[in-house]
DNA sequence: ATTTGCATGTCGACT
DNA sequence: AGTCGACGTGCAAAT
């Protein structure tokens, strides 16, 4: 039997309604149905990985035996059950969190807090997201009167980095020095960095 | 015992690692696995609606009777199953997609493909999400040398909702007549639109 | 409580 | 296969 006050999972033969920011329907078939602690509150279908319907956290829901019903601040689920196939209540679920490393972003605070390790001459500004009309540089350094332009990745650098990379100095009005930084790159864009003139910098995750 | 050729969801003791538009891990504990036909992989915790990880269609699942491993183009998550708590084979899931229906798109067509039916003026001119300096505005229809500023709800107009509106016209210059169109309104907002010389226009979903 | 900006955004439509 | 724009975007950090 459903039980409100406890996560759970059920699959069930069901239609759904929903009024909220839209209005929705969903014909009756079968539906993963997940209940959590916190309100959040998921109906999925056969495919795709975002939900039918769905609602976040602090929501409230209330089962009357036929209905269930899932209503939040400005929000309203209905899920009409004619019957259920698999109901599972789920025990000690662990609220533990994805740790996310290796990112661009580290790669690229990495090289501008040690500008001096990776270039030779210093940089008297430095500027992140430096925005152009071919959309925004991942750093660009000051050096006297030459605009470094670095482009970062955080896998292996492609040909197609290194083309994004010339589009971007093109969109800069000054003497440019290109560079991508990755920690590794392939052996075509390594080639087509030294066709122009460009250069690649080894950065690597800690 | 875990098949990989049908859509399941399990829940299990186990750790998580991915790699691809960036690098996490999840440590050990419960979770919620869903496999679906279509390749999506899910793995929820115990709170939140969107998933820990996650991989879309076209991904493809293995499994060694150790580790679960989702792989796609260029991502790829494994998962450490330390132990298996429940393991339910989803049969006859539905891939019904929802109807959405009562948008405030479907109230901006009605009124600007019946301007007549609503307002006694012709309009010599309609556009939509007219930009201002104050955001866009839903409908502006020329009438003469006036600007009908409509301010388009698919719920109960608010008070809100018609301070809003009075911002659009002080954005617009020239001379306005403002509306709030919407299928209900509070006591609150028609005063105030009837102060304020504003009007209110009823629509209805079909 | 509200706003801003990022995301492993996802997803559908169009080229 | 890549690009663009909408989304019931969700979500966390800053205000």
């Amino acid at each position: 039997m459903i039980n409100v006050d406890d996560p759970f999972i059920l699959y069930a033969k069901c239609s759904v309604e929903y009024d909220g920011r839209a209005y929705s329907t969903l014909d009756v078939g079968n539906y993963l149905i997940v209940h959590k602690q916190d309100g959040s509150f998921l109906i999925h279908g056969a495919d795709l990985s975002t939900p039918r319907n769905y609602q976040g956290p602090k929501s409230y829901l209330e089962y009357d035996g036929d209905k269930l019903i899932c209503k939040s601040k400005k929000e309203l689920i209905v899920v009409n059950i004619h019957s259920i196939i698999n109901y599972i209540k789920l025990s000690d679920w662990s609220t533990a969190k994805i740790e996310i490393s290796r990112t661009e972003k580290e790669l690229v605070d990495k090289l501008c807090n040690n500008w001096s390790e990776y270039f030779q001459k210093e940089a008297s500004d430095i500027f992140r997201e430096y925005k152009t009309d071919n959309g925004p540089i991942d750093i660009v350094g000051i050096v006297g009167d030459d605009y470094y332009i670095v482009e970062v990745k955080r896998k292996k650098g492609t040909i197609n980095n290194c083309v994004q990379l010339k589009k971007y100095a093109e969109a800069i009005d000054g003497n440019t020095i290109e560079f991508l930084a990755s920690p590794a790159i392939t052996d075509n864009a390594m080639k087509y960095l030294s066709n122009n003139g460009m250069y690649w910098i080894r950065v690597d995750f800690d």
